[in-house]
DNA sequence: CACCGTTGTAACCATTATAGTTCTAAGTCG
DNA sequence: CGACTTAGAACTATAATGGTTACAACGGTG
């Protein structure tokens, strides 16, 4: 992979859609505000109704949202539409060779240290609300 | 993408191979360490190569580090091995539509969201060397 | 010089993720 | 019922990854 999943950006995109304009946010609706096909839309649309964050049903047009914009921080929606593999963002090799020093060592030490720095992105990511982004969009 | 290449995993093995051993790290001896094919041990020394980290001519085997190892960050190996297009982590979906509020305004508002979340994990990584981790593995 | 081990790289393959499309089924409400 | 909607299966094209085989070119040693 070279660049994360366009799911997040798109998801985003979603909720703020449902925050600013309450009603009438159906699949149509945001696929045309993202450019895109709805069926896109409702894939992740399903992802983040799973992980609670909306609320869509089949038949009635238009999502809402389960939480306060500013309850839905940028973290959860990214975790929302799993763009990582069990939530591990870097990904090390697996077999080395546990005869050498280096091969038998390498995996722990170099876990702590990713996990690490996963941490602090994803901390940053938390800081940040949908509601806090609208606010910047209206202004 | 589901994670990000292990080629990073694996440069870092390798330079903590030739860190450590300094000498006759052939392609075909890192290749046994990370239990991999040698190609791809070549691929990777290829890159370390152009980004000034290593030494490694044809012919003669083994290579050798351009640096001190504990001058050598994670940071500079990531970027080296190119596991992220552009040096971007995060994709934002582009072409959203103008005419809406949302799609008018996103891509900006959450690029800097982002690039804070990218810039803080690059900053974890860059504090860690080569030289750290050799000294973690040796005792 | 010839040989052998090495690096460099092209070409190819299987697997997987992504983004998109078409199509069908089923729910909701006027 | 009929119009609109969500849900999702099935399929496609594209691209990245990790791996493999094969071969050319290089360099030091006998």
């Amino acid at each position: 992979m070279k660049q994360l999943s366009t799911r997040f950006s798109v998801a985003v995109h979603a909720l703020s859609l449902i925050a600013l304009y309450k009603e009438d946010c159906t699949g149509d609706f945001i696929a045309g505000s993202v450019n895109t096909n709805p069926v896109i839309i409702r894939r992740i649309m399903g992802m983040l109704k799973k992980a609670g964050l909306v609320d869509v049903r089949p038949g009635v047009g238009g999502a809402s949202l389960r939480k306060d914009p500013n309850q839905i921080s940028l973290l959860e929606v990214y975790r929302a539409v799993n763009v990582t593999e069990r939530d591990r963002l870097f990904r090390i090799h697996e077999n080395s060779n546990i005869h050498c020093l280096v091969g038998r060592n390498i995996e722990h030490v170099l876990q702590a240290e990713l996990n690490d720095a996963q941490t602090l992105m994803e901390q940053r990511l938390a800081q940040t609300t949908i509601g806090q982004l609208v606010d910047r969009f209206t202004k």
